[in-house]
DNA sequence: GCCAACGTTGGC
DNA sequence: GCCAACGTTGGC
């Protein structure tokens, strides 16, 4: 089983949303990225660990835990021209984008906002690409020890 | 294939 | 709201 952490706007789609779509999940469409692209469809599996991140708001940092909810499969809001993420150049035949749906889990008891994250940010979490210079996944890999550190933050 | 222009992300 | 960093686009 693999880990990942997700990036979400709170003003756009909260672990509060997440919550409230159950068991259900949410397909995460709209990753228009290649390398969050090629992660999705080549590496998620259902079931992979997912830690909830908060961007783009006062206190940006991990929130929630949530779970791959099923494997990848074409996003179908690059077909259609009246959504937001529309892509004319991914043609349904051989498309361009997919996306998997996530599942809440729980909140944490303590988000871990993205200061704290960064005091680490020389040791053990060096390599996380949150917490490098201008990185801008939405969606990224986070090893095992990487996932063991940041939870135990959770607790302080 | 280069690279300038542009749009987006996201912390602060 | 600012702006640094980055990915993408498109002219050449």
């Amino acid at each position: 089983m693999a880990y990942w952490l997700f990036k979400s706007e709170p003003d756009v789609f909260s672990i509060d949303d997440l919550k409230a779509r159950g068991s259900t999940g949410e397909p995460w469409d709209g990753v228009r990225n290649y390398q969050a692209r090629n992660m999705l469809r080549d590496q998620m599996r259902i079931g992979d660990a997912v830690l909830f991140y908060h961007s783009n708001c006062a206190v940006p940092g991990v929130v929630g835990l949530a779970q791959i909810a099923s494997g990848p499969y074409p996003d179908a809001t690059a077909f259609d021209p009246q959504a937001h993420y529309f892509d004319s150049k991914s043609d349904p035949a051989n498309p361009r984008w997919y996306l998997v749906k996530v599942r809440y889990i729980r909140h944490l008891a303590n988000p871990i906002p993205l200061s704290e994250i960064k005091t680490h940010a020389a040791g053990p979490l060096a390599d996380l690409p949150l917490v490098r210079r201008g990185n801008r996944l939405s969606v990224m890999p986070v090893t095992p020890t990487q996932w063991d550190y940041i939870l135990r933050l959770e607790h302080p």
